[in-house]
RNA sequence: GCGCCCAUCGUCUAGCGGUCCAGGACGUCGCCCUUUCACGGCGAAAACACGGGUUCGAUUCCCGUUGGGCGCGCCA
């Protein structure tokens, strides 16, 4: 096998992914992040009906704002004419058959067979058909789908995630790969790119393991090297209900719109189910570090959105400048005092957002909530001289608990609600150089409130 | 209905026959630290789904029941 892993993510540009498909996302990308490889993006685009451009692009900048950035991306509905080579190499292998049942005739058949206990599985009536029997359904119109027949064997292979397993082929029904308009379903092109972009790992959710089986069958009709699979265990929401069935809640869209750091999403969606403890981390490649496709769990697990903000909130406050300095500037925090703000500040926000409430407090307008003159003026007077840093507040109140008797609550309450009108807040070692000698002065002789 | 997978504290999990009156993390509660919040420190409550086997001994192995996830598409 191939010293440099190379995977693949293929979502189909049908919609917008959620949590779910970040967890697969992210798990490809990571793997290959540790180990040297290359990541492809794949769109599966072939349900031309479905399908939206927009829909491409949006799964793009969803997985940016993860911070998973593709070497490499691919649509397959550039490549129909390689898909058509394929099917024409299966058809002359005999592996490749016309049927020409309706879908409404299929799917009264399912119901039959569901209705007698057995399962739906389609019974190759086409493969029986005679030259004769083809040739009066064509002269009908009749346009046929074509479908693989499949080996009835049991596939196995030794899974990433789940260790050894196997599907019985023989309760499989042989998969539809063209439909009659030419179309290609997911399937073939799938398998035909794998090959040609010498995929080594398919990591997917386990809702694939039998897709699994007829694509190790496809790959070895077509003469492909067999990649290694890994299939990871599904999320659930927090009712413990599978997200295929919910839309909308949970997607990175709307993540992200809430404020949410990226950081603790992805960190939350590859660890969550895996015997790593889920905790904050400066980055990806700390993430990187932790994950690893064994140590998931095989059954499903909960993503609780609540849990959500709890880690997005602790993976702010131990946030470095450097890692959040573009979106302060964009908040408008930028210049000499901006680190300094920041670590005053990171503390105490849920959200990146949060720091604008605080910035009044530093450089603006507040209402200095003012209870006991005599006081605050006796702490104006005593307001040391000079430039002013860190250790100004302890050398200020110091001063101010040997003039006054003051301690404890007594002593920095009436401060703290001065000078930011707050009940509470950042330290205020930190925020009183950042408020200013010429601030702090007039807000503590600011009239009674 | 049939098939595959899973079943330990509220949640995510460790556990691969005696080391478990079950360990960790998040959450919860209490105490400490602290002007407040957060952080940090210490501590507490909290679980082996049920029934049969196998065994000297089952959380651990087997079978069944129940529960859950997934699959059974001319979706991907």
């Amino acid at each position: 096998m191939s010293p440099v892993p190379i995977v693949r993510f293929a979502p189909s540009p049908t919609g917008r992914i959620h949590i779910g498909n970040a967890r697969t996302a992210l798990l490809n990308w990571l793997y290959v992040r540790r180990r040297g490889g290359r990541f492809v993006l794949r769109f599966d685009d072939t349900d031309v009906g479905r399908s939206k451009a927009e829909y491409a692009a949006s799964i793009e900048q969803d997985l940016a704002w993860l911070g998973v950035e593709p070497d490499d991306v691919r649509r397959q509905s550039e490549r129909m004419a390689i898909y058509d080579a394929a099917a024409e190499k299966l058809k002359s292998a005999g592996r490749l058959y016309p049927a020409y049942e309706t879908p409404e005739e299929l799917d009264r058949r399912r119901k039959v067979q569901q209705a007698l206990g057995r399962p739906p599985v389609y019974d190759r009536a086409a493969l029986r058909l005679t030259d004769a029997e083809r040739a009066a359904l064509e002269a009908q119109g009749r346009k046929p789908h074509w479908r693989f027949r499949l080996d009835p064997g049991t596939v196995r292979w030794d899974d990433l995630a789940r260790g050894e397993s196997h599907v019985d082929c023989g309760s499989l029904s042989d998969p539809v790969l063209r439909r009659e308009d030419g179309t290609f379903l997911y399937t073939l092109p799938s398998v035909v790119d794998d090959i040609e972009f010498g995929v080594t790992d398919v990591i997917r959710g386990e809702d694939h393991v039998t897709n699994t089986a007829v694509q190790i069958q496809l790959f070895e009709a077509l003469g492909g090297v067999v990649p290694r699979f890994g299939h990871h265990n599904l999320l659930t929401d927090a009712s413990g209900e599978g997200l295929s069935k919910r839309t909308g809640a949970l997607s990175i869209a709307s993540l992200r719109e809430k404020g949410v750091e990226p950081l603790a999403v992805a960190a939350l969606a590859v660890l969550v189910g895996s015997a790593e403890a889920v905790r904050p981390v400066a980055s990806l490649d700390e993430l990187a570090a932790l994950v690893e496709i064994r140590h998931l769990s095989h059954g499903a697990a909960r993503f609780d959105e609540a849990e959500l903000d709890a880690l997005s909130a602790r993976t702010l406050h131990a946030m470095p400048y450097a890692a959040v300095a573009s979106r302060l500037a964009a908040l408008g925090i930028a210049g000499a005092d901006a680190e300094a703000i920041w670590l005053a500040l990171r503390g105490n926000v849920a959200k990146l957002s949060d720091v604008a409430d605080w910035l009044p407090v530093i450089a603006g307008e507040i209402a200095p909530v003012v209870e006991d003159r005599a006081y605050l003026a006796q702490a104006a007077a005593a307001l040391p001289e000079g430039d002013w840093d860190q250790t100004t507040w302890s050398a200020w109140t110091k001063t101010l608990k040997a003039a006054t008797g003051r301690k404890g609550r007594e002593l920095f309450h009436p401060l703290r609600l001065a000078l930011t009108g707050r009940e509470s807040g950042p330290e205020l070692a930190a925020l009183l150089p950042l408020i200013g000698r010429a601030r702090a002065l007039a807000r503590l002789s600011a009239p009674s409130s």
